[in-house]
RNA sequence: GCGCUCGUAGCUCAAUGGAUAGAGCAUCUGACUACGGAUCAGAAGGUUGGGGGUUCGACUCCCUCCGAGCGCGCCA
């Protein structure tokens, strides 16, 4: 399976423009260096970076050792030639430049140049940092998606502040970023649901496969106080319906992220975007029949096998009405498309993009980043969780227990590629194993020097 | 069985193919009538799961084995 890589994304892009806006002058400098030494430049471009060690320099680049081998030079010769090119030709703020190891390239700035900085963030106020490096760039980020047949489970809030954080980077550096959240409000979870809710309703069990958690019953009795008796199954499911994502509204209110689009996947089917895209598909000659079904030629795209469309009894798969809900998104005007899905899912990845290839979208469309699903601790052990058999921690609880930046926090304190263990004890506890104390700790120190300083 | 992701200090995690693999916590030593003791200084802690390979150079790329999580449906 393909996964998407940050080397190479526009996310990586971002973060380098970020972070190093002192660099591209630098390299500049020893771009010319190199030509005044008569020699090329290497094909991926000057590498250069700050070293991990202060004493190796505030900038460092093997762009000698690139170069050596092609040249039939010592490594350290051509690194001496080009220290001496860079100290007659030096980019601002250059103090020296040393030779080191086997021709590295360690270069010294003067103090100056973070002066020149502070200078920048002191004027650049709350936009120090922002770019327009994504100006005209249209990106439609889509995130937690969770089924709406329940509350939000606690590890759904890795996705809510990866997905706000990844929406605030791209926007500070001038994209137009639309949060949206797709509501699988047509397949048969939804079915299945009601049919739980309204068995509860009735006083009976869930059906086997049925939502057995105590929040389906809590929801039948609210349900009977706020439109009584006499309810069908049908109207069950919608009240239902309606009454989970006014939840999910309310958890991620107190979070503090909204979405721009609550995208409900009825309006595919009722605007007939989902046999639109069929026949599309159909024309492009991407589909077959067999065995009653009509099946998606995914494998023409590295996909290792076929995939339904449509199903012998006629009705439409899961994947034709993504498919129709991604063309929409485009359809919408977004240029670029990013999901953000747990890592249970990395199975629809290929299938996804294979369809809209085949519906003539660019390559990697949409850029799927795939999260490690968080392992929940509490005393020492690991919470399993489940919808279905209704043994969950919510966000909500959660949120009961902590404010909500502190959530925020743990989450993002770890890369998205690591099964991060959020331990609730750790969160809640006032200890130093708890980060977010250090964060509180160091603010309310620098209040108490700001206290101190007024009142000499 | 096949595929995807992952495996780094006791724990939780970092490290665009670069130099001596870094932080915090925990542990151990020491300091102190203190800009908030939620402190400070220091020490110890590693064959980066094992083994091959590519490279001037590998935690990083390739192969293989071991282990973990997840996915392999005309479910969503």
């Amino acid at each position: 399976m393909e996964v998407v890589e940050p080397n190479g994304s526009r996310l990586a892009e971002v973060g380098r423009y970020a972070r190093w806006t002192m660099r591209d002058q630098i390299a500049d400098h020893l771009s010319r260096a190199l030509a005044a030494v008569g020699l090329p430049e290497p094909a991926g471009g000057i590498t250069l970076d700050p070293p991990k060690q202060v004493e190796h320099g505030d900038w460092a680049t093997n762009l000698a050792l690139q170069v050596a081998k092609p040249a039939g030079r010592p490594p350290r010769d051509v690194a001496a030639d080009l220290a001496a090119a860079l100290t007659a030709d030096p980019p601002p703020h250059f103090d020296r430049v040393e030779v080191a190891g086997p021709g590295f390239l360690n270069i010294y700035l003067q103090a100056s140049w973070l002066h020149d900085l502070l200078r920048v963030v002191v004027a650049e106020g709350e936009d120090y940092g922002h770019s327009d490096r994504c100006k005209g760039q249209r990106i439609n980020l889509e995130f937690v998606s969770a089924n709406p047949t329940g509350p939000l489970h606690a590890g759904g809030g890795r996705w809510i502040a990866v997905g706000d954080a990844l929406a605030n980077v791209l926007a500070a550096q001038g994209a137009e970023v639309h949060r949206e959240y797709y509501l699988n409000d047509a397949g048969n979870q939804l079915d299945t649901f009601g049919a739980s809710l309204f068995a509860r309703y009735e006083g009976r069990e869930p059906p086997e496969d049925g939502y057995q958690g105590p929040y389906v019953t809590e929801m039948a009795e609210r349900m009977r106080a706020n439109i009584g008796d006499g309810v069908t199954e049908d109207q069950a499911r919608e009240w239902g319906y309606r009454d989970v994502v006014a939840m999910l509204h309310e958890d991620l209110g107190r979070v503090g992220v909204v979405f721009d689009t609550w995208f409900s996947e009825r309006t595919l089917h009722e605007r007939g975007e989902v046999t639109r895209v069929l026949d599309t598909l159909r024309d492009a000659g991407s589909t077959f029949d067999a065995d009653g079904a009509t099946w998606l030629r995914t494998t023409d795209f590295g996909d290792d096998r076929d995939r339904v469309l449509v199903k012998s009894d006629g009705s439409t798969t899961y994947l034709l009405g993504d498919l129709a809900y991604h063309e929409d998104k485009f359809s919408r005007g977004w240029d670029h498309l990013i999901d953000i899905w747990g890592a249970d899912h990395h199975g629809q990845v290929k299938s996804v993009q294979a369809g809209l290839r085949a519906l003539g979208h660019p390559d990697g469309e949409p850029e799927v980043i795939l999260g490690q699903l968080v392992k929940l601790v509490r005393g020492g052990e690991v919470v399993r969780a489940s919808k279905r058999t209704g043994d969950i921690v919510t966000l909500a609880d959660i949120l009961d227990e902590v404010d909500p930046d502190v959530a925020r926090l743990t989450f993002l304190l770890q890369g998205i590629d690591t099964a991060l263990t959020f331990d609730l004890d750790v969160v809640t506890a006032q200890s130093m194993e708890n980060p977010v104390y250090y964060v509180q700790y160091a603010h309310a120190r620098c209040a108490s020097i700001a206290r101190r300083a007024a009142e000499a």
